[in-house]
DNA sequence: CGCTAGACGTAAATCGATTTATCTGCAGAT
DNA sequence: ATCTGCAGATAAATCGATTTACGTCTAGCG
């Protein structure tokens, strides 16, 4: 079953992997392990080692090329300087982005990580945090993955709300954010407007939820049973709010606005609506929310509001290794609050 | 420098984080650690170990939650079923997909990976791959990036054409890509065809500009040099895509169909040539290449030429761990090959 | 009775570093 | 002459498993 025609093959070689290990090392210097180790860590008791005796030292592990075994280190240290990721999947869109954050923070503290998705599928989430504690990560992110119980690793989640022992969440100012979309929305004119939840799994669907229907109430705006929706299946792509947005268009009662639960759904919108014959944003106007890369090149380019993805993921990061680093019992930030912002692109204008 | 605000905050707990290594659970069954650690791995050494004293290991092992160190294993056995993967940067697109498909088939090899990206850096390029075989990865993916020298672990590369000792290249048919793609402009009726080549650093650039030279030619179409401009700017977004694309409308003759190096630039080239009033497909028919997530739900839909990414992360994945597992000096394959397919959506028309 | 062949295990080396406790001279103080 | 103290190291324990090379005991056989 391979998937790609091969061509050719050769036979692999090793040019010089010299694999010199510290007792090597020590025996070229002529000295023991202990004062070579001592003093390629600068460790504060190699102080009484002559300048000239750790100038050989480093001359000699240079020549040869001496590289600490990684593993064996971990394993006396008990710590390995790597953490886990979880996402639901490498999607573009908003795991990629967060990712991303994520990466930039990380590697410059000179840490690891593992990604795995776990596709929603329920074993996965469970299996994989224990997985990864197994497999000696100092710490978890999760992206919009629900916690899980028995880990003794610190723990942040990003777009998480439940408040779980152990565990930094990172998450959006859902009030504000409802509130600069609908304030965009209602000041264009818009009245009937139709709204695109979250699937069930997603965390944030429930919290963004009722944080519209409060905004919703503020302004004045009636949030009809009728003119709303909710995405369903769990493909990462514009599918499913394709198929919604089509559900809406059959039954629903006219609406001149489209909140979408995310950009991606907020695309799938965008044609479901053309292909019945609506313009956007003449007819309707869509508002989506991420602020994925693509989002400003659609055309017309979407109006969104803006989650800072990667500043989230850089800050879980950042929180994530201040917190491994802190002691044992220490204090730590069980929320952190990041602050939307309104990007106001071609696919809302004023109702018609 | 906090980027958030935090609020709250408790102290952390572990409830019964009950490490339990071998040999305690060896004491708490009366037993030695090596018979123990015989039966736990199914050795066949255990076959003198009667039945009923294995049955007793394993129940104990489960009463205590007994977990093996996974850094003691790597250490003793040299093995760390982890691999590395290299990629340009984590963004939406090409990277996000090939990596989906790498995480496909290695989770469920038992192997873990470690993602980096080293956003064109020549720095990074050079360390990272030290860095990875450092931490014992058993095997490297490389997407869109070119080898490092003085790895001796097996490498994989996506995207990679250059023949170099201890590398697969898994590459697409780029002459077939090109012909699908010109087959399908000229059979449009489209002589006048404007082209945007990769960046100097992307790894397909090259090897996919001659083969389109070389389809050109057989179908008697001119690529004119006034009509071909390039990629610059190393940005992940359709932006630098925008920006060729203006250069293109302000300096170049007229044509009537542009063929992009990737669907991100291809969305840059459709908002340039919008925003300077041609219309896409009537005035201009455009053509992008890898069909992203999003491709589809364009307006109009992007037609493109289809990279099977996904199957390239997998089969990328897929060869690598035939490889850790094979013979050390065992042939490998040196290349693979994947085959290109034309999705036609509403971004081509009928030359006008 | 003596010898051998399983049955049932175990002791100990090993993987490669880190780190603490200790050892040996020698200079200077008493 | 003895003691103190420091410079300059090092031996050995440790991290937690894996794995090879040996026991020991009993049953069976000649």
């Amino acid at each position: 079953m391979s998937r790609a025609k091969s061509h050719k093959s050769g036979a692999s070689q090793d040019p010089r992997q010299q694999k010199v290990n510290l007792r090597e090392l020590a025996e070229h210097l002529g000295l023991s392990v202990a004062t070579v180790s001592l003093v390629m860590n600068g460790s504060p008791a190699a102080k009484s080692i002559p300048h000239h005796t750790q100038a050989r030292v480093r001359a000699a592990a240079r020549e040869l090329n001496y590289r600490p075994n990684v593993m064996a280190r971990m394993l006396r240290q008990q710590r390995t300087f790597t953490i886990g990721v979880i996402v639901p999947e490498i999607s573009e869109g908003y795991a990629a982005l967060v990712l991303s954050g994520i990466e930039d923070h990380l590697l410059q503290e000179g840490y690891f990580y593992f990604v795995v998705s776990h596709r929603h599928r329920n074993d996965l989430i469970d299996e994989y945090p224990r997985l990864l504690q197994q497999r000696g990560v100092e710490g978890l992110v999760l992206v919009d993955t629900i916690c899980p119980t028995g880990i003794s690793v610190p723990i942040v989640a990003v777009s998480g709300h439940k408040h779980v022992a152990g565990v930094t969440n990172i998450s959006l100012n859902h009030s504000r954010a409802a509130r600069l979309a609908l304030d965009h929305l209602t000041s264009l004119g818009h009245r009937r407007i139709a709204f695109i939840k979250g699937q069930v799994f997603s965390s944030d669907t429930e919290v963004r939820w009722k944080a519209v229907r409060a905004a919703a109430q503020d302004l004045g705006v009636t949030v009809e049973d009728q003119l709303t929706v909710q995405l369903e299946s769990e493909s990462p792509t514009p599918q499913p709010g394709y198929d919604m947005t089509c559900k809406l268009l059959k039954s629903a009662p006219p609406f001149t606005a489209l909140f979408a639960f995310n950009d991606i759904s907020a695309l799938g919108a965008i044609r479901a609506l053309r292909e019945a014959g609506r313009r956007v944003p003449e007819d309707v106007s869509v508002i989506g929310f991420d602020d994925i890369q693509s989002a400003a090149y659609q055309n017309p380019g979407l109006t969104t509001i803006r989650q800072p993805l990667r500043e989230m993921g850089m800050t879980a990061a950042e929180t994530l290794v201040r917190r491994i680093n802190a002691a044992k019992n220490a204090d730590y930030p069980k929320s952190m609050v990041v602050e939307p912002e309104l990007i106001v692109r071609g696919s809302t204008a004023a109702a018609s």
